[in-house]
RNA sequence: GGGUCGUUAGCUCAGCUGGUAGAGCAUCGGAUUUUUAAUCCGGUGGCCACAGGUUCAAAUCCUGUACGACCCA
């Protein structure tokens, strides 16, 4: 660093501003790779800019690759074209950004190649970068300063622009079909619509606690009461618990909401949903994750959570006795002790069940107990009509025919105050008279945005499809 | 929370059963007018994650801590 500070300072004294304040380009990399032909037979010089990934020096002529968003491209100074101006590239280094102007041609070896005719200094770095051939490998720095990361190993840029372009679709698609998207507080006075433990802060112009929410939920019902019918949201979510390969307490959700359908016209929609992500990001339907291919093929398979399970376990999950379950966690190495019923049940299920799922799958038919917004099913009072849909054993998306009997709700969300679930730390009794005021027959999404992501772009960790991952501080 | 593995130059990595710290790239100086992981010659660069311990002697063995990865809960 101390060679480039000096650098710096020379730059200076010949006068040269080494952070000056913009640059005319008039192509990118790629335009001046498609446009070839047309631009090696003009006259006309191009202006394009980039940093410098390596130079290649030969006394009286330097061969430097610079790189842009769009692509990379060769450029070429001679001593006889720039005259004394050539000396002061000797003073850049490999990182700086410059911009050129010159003309296109292919070397010997047939690269396209600029030579230059002017060049100019347009940001001085002060740190080498990564090394160029193997790339920034170490994930803690990948993760930590994300920027080299991007610098380092063009691939990772791709892979965060696919997936903005995977939000875009799914935005595209709710807006095709006639959804609106909605915003809804971020910090909740009361949280809820999800087990979780939230995020807590203070809001000093109120003088009272907020959470940081850990779903959309309740508020995207008020909005179906307020009498839209199709509404969705692109969200941030927070819950304060562990990170590992699936879970980052920040993350992404889509929830969406629809008046007068079932939790059957929403696995419909998933379907179709799925089957546009694929047609738009892929060739075909088959999905190849941490090495395990996958067909989707409509419609998708489905199996109800407590046939599985009872048919896995030998008896039935919802006549069980408390003492059995215990037993029967205990029997899996679940610790049990501190759970409560449905959280027993829900976690023989993951470990039983969920973890086998490879295929695309809907789950169907939740018990009650670990449903509190979900209503009844219509042919099993111990059940709900809840979906999950679930492949490679993780968890994309969870669904119901939502719950809009608001004294049946009260009754719920009293089950679960006393059952010491998470996600209710007292009932939201806002939202209850927001029922109370009616809400039509309605079916309910939500979608993990960052475990969708990791799918379909083959990812094998949610910090890979999370610009920046939250570690632990550095000591 | 538990287990396993990792942490050595700016980056990627070697470093054996303990004996003076190594390579490639980057960087600096020199040569080089079509190179492209350019090449050739010469140099700089290290609190071996941190703190203890064992030993005549520790990057190496032991203990603890921090951070990270993976697996389990």
């Amino acid at each position: 660093m101390d060679e480039r500070l000096k650098k710096l300072d020379e730059l200076r004294r010949m006068k040269i501003n080494p952070y000056p304040y913009k640059y005319e380009r008039t192509h990118t990399f790629t335009e001046l790779k498609e446009d070839f032909e047309k631009l090696s037979q003009s006259e006309k010089t191009v202006a394009s800019c980039g940093r410098i990934l390596a130079i290649r020096g030969h006394g009286k002529t330097v061969f430097a690759t610079l790189t842009d968003e769009t692509s990379k491209m060769q450029v070429y100074f001679r001593q006889d074209r720039l005259g004394d101006r050539f000396a002061v590239f000797g003073l850049f280094d490999i990182g700086d950004f410059i911009g050129i102007k010159g003309n296109l041609f292919k070397t010997k070896t047939n690269e396209i190649t600029i030579l230059v005719s002017d060049f100019a200094l347009l940001a001085k770095t002060l740190r080498p970068l990564p090394e160029k051939w193997h790339g920034l490998k170490d994930v803690e720095i990948r993760y930590r300063k994300r920027y080299l990361d991007l610098i380092a190993n063009p691939e990772v840029r791709e892979i965060f622009k696919k997936r903005t372009r995977l939000v875009g679709l799914i935005r595209k698609f709710f807006d095709d079909h006639g959804f609106v998207e909605m915003e809804t507080p971020i910090l909740q006075p009361i949280y809820g619509g999800g087990e979780a433990n939230p995020f807590k802060t203070y809001y000093s112009a109120l003088e009272r606690d907020m959470y940081l929410r850990i779903a959309d939920e309740l508020y995207l019902k008020r909005l179906i009461v307020g009498g839209y019918e199709k509404v969705y949201e692109i969200c941030r979510d927070f819950r304060n618990e562990g990170i590992d390969r699936f879970h980052n307490p920040e993350f992404s959700m889509i929830e969406v909401y629809q008046a007068y359908t079932d939790y059957e016209g929403i696995m419909d929609l998933v379907e179709h949903l799925v089957e546009f992500l694929l047609d738009n990001l892929s060739d075909s339907r088959t999905m190849v994750f941490c090495d395990r291919e996958v067909e989707f093929k409509r419609p998708f398979k489905r199996i109800r959570y407590t046939d599985a399970l009872n048919e896995k376990l030998g008896f039935d999950i919802l006549s069980a006795k408390e003492s059995e379950l215990d037993k029967t966690c205990k029997a899996h190495g679940i610790d049990y002790k501190i759970l409560s019923t449905g959280a027993k049940i829900d976690k023989l299920f993951s470990e039983l069940i969920q973890k086998y799922i490879i295929e695309p799958t809907f789950v169907i038919d939740h018990p009650k107990v670990i449903s509190p917004l979900a209503k009844v099913h219509r042919k099993d009072e111990r059940l709900v009509e809840r979906f999950e849909f679930i492949m490679f054993g993780i968890e994309l998306a969870n669904a119901f025919s939502e719950l809009n009997d608001p004294v049946e709700q009260r009754k719920r969300f009293e089950a679960q105050l006393a059952q010491k679930a998470e996600g209710i730390s007292k009932i939201d009794e806002d939202f209850l008279e927001a029922l109370e005021y009616g809400m039509p027959p309605c079916g309910g999404l939500g979608i993990g945005i960052d475990r969708l992501s990791m799918i379909l772009l083959d990812q094998p960790s949610i910090r890979d499809v999370i610009l920046f991952p939250q570690l632990r501080q550095e000591r």
